[in-house]
DNA sequence: ATAGGCAGTATTGGATCCAATGACAAGACA
DNA sequence: TGTCTTGTCATTGGATCCAATACTGCCTAT
């Protein structure tokens, strides 16, 4: 975390933004907690005129919930919305991925492979689950594009709770295929053969979203006072 | 414009985003013309605060683009840019089709084809456009998703002003395949042939954007004011 | 005992106010 | 003449304040 720096004018919006979606991916909040305008004020030290900006932006890109009169929670996605989500990532990062093979240089694919290796040597959920998202995002760092590594990362955000819960569940052949996988990405790319990546990629993409849909239970873990709020913003 | 109807409490900000999106779709603002915080509020009636939290939300959309201590600005595009949202859509819209198709009606479909009629009589850039736009998100309006229905409203309404100005370079030729396309999508849904509806749709996407990027002048509208803009936000 | 209503409180939505920054124009100087 | 300064003004950013709404707990009545 870089220092909290003396507050610069016109950055409060974006430092809270930050601050709140950097805590919603780690898993700070849950799916369904409710944010309120007050705390991160205080939390932040900020009024809450840029904390009710930083919502509406995260709101915009799904990680969270708005309710006239009512508040913010953070985004719960249904097994079906997730399977959408999924969905498109199938389409769009085998794109992404060609767009940013070629830009990949020597030292950045022996990174990945090193992250692959790391991936595949820890037992901790909580690492692996870290270590595969700086592997994909890794992959698609060569990519000069705006729109879609926008888009993706943002798809990844909205995600990344229900990963978390599915990779506690996770048994060691799921694992294992995920990493022959990782591994097999590498090498495509570092072959040139983007074709083969981007078939690669989107079988990885498509094998784990069947794989989530065979474990519903991620998705049940909304407690109890959710339902009143989901039936009202329905 | 619908009835200024008396303002409830909790809605001001998402009306004023409203306002604004309907405006800069519509082409009432041209990319990289300002907005002021000031002149909408006294527009709509309300104050600044609402304003600024319609603002961040269609920054989000990528409608507008922001700066500290600067302002608003109506998100122009580079012809870059715009090729990497067609691609984008190339890959995407073709699903949201397939998802789509089978919650279409013959009632539906009637309307669809109806509108590839209306299309291919009017010599009128500006109705071609609002037609153009109908048929497409109309042969989506079966599909029951949201992100990915939400996602490519989004990628429609940032190329629309490019649209616009494509629309009226285009030739008759150009103007024909169109069509074509159009009626050929309309059949292949109506037959349930998904996977050639589905390619039809990609291939239209694609030529669609290389047709534009034939006609570089329609980026370099840019007014010289923007030069700045542009080196300070990159 | 439980459902319904009522009051008090917490929280959100919006308006107004002031500070900070940037934009612009007129003038000084090389 | 062109450029740099400098001062004024317009505009944005943020904080505070008040109104509107929702939530909570208690009380009552059946």
């Amino acid at each position: 975390m870089s220092a909290d720096r003396q507050p610069e004018h016109g950055e409060a919006t974006a430092h809270i933004a930050e601050l709140l979606r950097d805590a919603i991916i780690r898993g700070d909040f849950a799916p369904g907690a409710r944010v309120r305008q007050g705390q991160v004020a205080e939390l932040t030290g900020a009024s809450r005129a840029p904390v009710r900006e930083a919502l509406r932006m995260l709101a915009a890109e799904g990680l969270v919930t708005l309710v006239a009169n009512s508040g913010a929670r953070v985004s719960s996605l249904s097994l079906t919305e997730c399977e959408e989500i999924y969905r498109v990532r199938e389409r769009v990062e085998p794109l992404l991925l060609q767009m940013s093979a070629p830009g990949l240089d020597a030292a950045s694919l022996d990174r990945l492979g090193a992250l692959a290796e790391q991936m595949a040597e820890t037992a901790d959920p909580e690492e692996f689950l870290a270590l595969d998202r700086a592997f994909h995002l890794g992959t698609y760092a060569g990519a000069d594009t705006v729109v879609l590594t926008d888009l993706v990362h943002r798809l990844w955000n909205r995600t990344q709770a229900y990963r978390r819960v599915y990779t506690g569940l996770m048994d060691d052949g799921a694992r294992r295929t995920v990493h022959d996988e990782h591994r097999l990405i590498v090498a495509a790319i570092r072959d040139g053969e983007l074709d083969s990546a981007e078939s690669l990629l989107a079988g990885h993409i498509r094998r784990t979203r069947r794989q989530l849909a065979s474990h519903p239970e991620v998705f049940a873990s909304l407690p109890a006072s959710l339902a009143t709020f989901a039936r009202r913003s329905a």
